[in-house]
DNA sequence: CTTAGGG
DNA sequence: CCCTAAG
């Protein structure tokens, strides 16, 4: 999520604001920010929340540093700046440029001319040009404006920079971040920073986002020991069809071993995969529906050694439930057959559903062959559905023909079939499912 | 990304 | 189940 991660950046922007801010006596405690800003976790409603910092660097600041990197670590320790991706930000040196990170303006380009005095160059700068990780940047961020703080001993020279950096700063990235514009440098060179924090209760979920940012450990951090911090191995590595499948039921069992494991797992997941569509109306059916106790009690994993991967065997319930889904949403829409029916399962992707459907027409058609046959059906075989399934399917396959256009026998079925529904064209009885299913689902 | 079709 | 082409 890119809120998230411009959102964390920005956080910890207004921590930095504020820690640096410490007016006069420098107090090299975060306490008061912390709640500054921890308020602004509180209150999601307001939109705009305004931190005054005021960005002081007179004199010699003490172990900044070593609270600055706390805090980062904290950030990392949480996992938030696990995903900042560096090119989230694009880094641009121009004060013209308005739309570049200014934040990296802020502190790559003027901060470190404030620092010029003193070049011993702390190692973090370095860590900006390898942009690796993002999280390593925003570490450098935070010794960069430490560092300046700390060497420059001129207040009317900051005074200036910091001026200027008003202006640089002045930009609304995402509309996530907004400052204001530029003030009148006052003593302090006071500057404004307001905080769009309208996507933050989409950060609130269950992460401990502000605790765990800001609390604050009084253990030192070397600059070294931070730069070890592994920049968080990416896990963008584009998963096959496969791994995916196969990771579905592992981490399932792993990382929610609770009670509602399955259904929280899902929605995560799902809502991760389709973002647009993540207004799902669970209705019944998605809780009470036998299929998910049946799937989950007895998880019928008949794994063929070789031939195929992972194969799970299909459940009576699971044949029911497509049923009633074809016959809900028509043939073809396999996606939401899924999404509503299959939800709990995990596995059975669309393809899967579809497959089995098709299958099943083929079972159908082979048995009611076989019943012609005068061959008795032997309901107990896994390899025969049993009779109430065929009938279903068959009937089904009348209404809802498999949309196999260039198929002549479908329209056998059709005359055949005695609800009417399905006329000679095989298409409008499909096209009206679809708009039905439209209609439905969409509201 | 979803579906259809073939393997 | 898997893969891939087509919309």
């Amino acid at each position: 999520m890119k809120h998230v991660r411009s959102y964390d950046l920005t956080i910890y922007a207004a921590i930095l604001t504020t820690m640096v801010q410490v007016d006069g006596s420098y107090v090299p405690s975060l306490r008061d920010d912390e709640m500054e800003v921890e308020h602004l976790f509180e209150e999601p409603i307001n939109d705009h929340i305004s931190l005054d910092g005021s960005l002081a660097s007179h004199t010699a600041l003490i172990d900044k540093d070593d609270l600055q990197l706390e805090v980062l670590d904290d950030f990392l320790d949480e996992g938030f700046l696990d995903d900042v991706e560096i090119d989230d930000f694009e880094v641009t040196d121009g004060v013209s440029d308005a739309r570049g990170g200014y934040f990296l303006d802020f502190d790559f380009a003027k901060v470190e001319l404030l620092g010029s005095g003193a070049n011993e160059e702390s190692p973090l700068e370095n860590s900006n040009s390898e942009s690796q990780s993002p999280g390593v940047s925003g570490s450098s961020t935070v010794g960069g404006i430490s560092e300046s703080t700390k060497v420059l001993p001129n207040s009317t020279q900051s005074k200036c920079k910091i001026e200027s950096i008003d202006e640089t700063v002045t930009h609304d990235t995402n509309g996530v971040f907004r400052n204001s514009p530029s003030q009148p440098s006052n003593v302090d060179c006071m500057y404004n920073i307001s905080l769009d924090i309208q996507h933050l209760h989409e950060l609130s979920n269950g992460y401990p986002l502000a605790g765990g940012m800001l609390s604050c450990k009084k253990e030192n951090v070397t600059v070294e020991d931070y730069q070890s911090v592994p920049p968080r191995e990416k896990r963008f590595r584009k998963p096959t069809q496969r791994t995916k499948r196969l990771e579905n039921i592992p981490i399932e069992i792993e990382k929610f071993s609770d009670s509602d494991s399955d259904v929280t797992l899902y929605e995560l997941q799902h809502c991760k995969k389709h973002p647009k569509k993540e207004k799902l109306d669970y209705d019944d059916d998605y809780f009470s529906s036998e299929e998910s106790e049946d799937e989950e009690l007895t998880p019928k994993r008949c794994r063929t050694k070789d031939r195929r991967k992972n194969q799970r065997m299909w459940t009576t319930a699971e044949v029911t439930k497509l049923m009633d889904g074809i016959s809900e949403y028509g043939v073809g829409r396999w996606t939401d057959i899924q999404r509503f029916l299959f939800s709990a399962a995990g596995y059975r992707t669309p393809t899967d559903i579809r497959d089995k459907w098709r299958n099943l027409l083929r079972a159908s058609s082979s048995q009611r062959f076989n019943k012609k046959e005068g061959e008795l059906n032997d309901e107990t075989s896994p390899r025969t559905l049993p009779l109430s399934v065929a009938s279903r399917v068959l009937e089904l396959s009348k209404i809802h023909p498999y949309p196999k256009r260039r198929n002549k026998k479908r329209t056998f079925v059709s005359q055949v079939g005695s609800s009417d529904i399905a006329n000679q064209s095989n298409g409008s009885s499909i096209s009206l499912g679809r708009r039905n299913v439209r209609r439905k689902k969409c509201t």
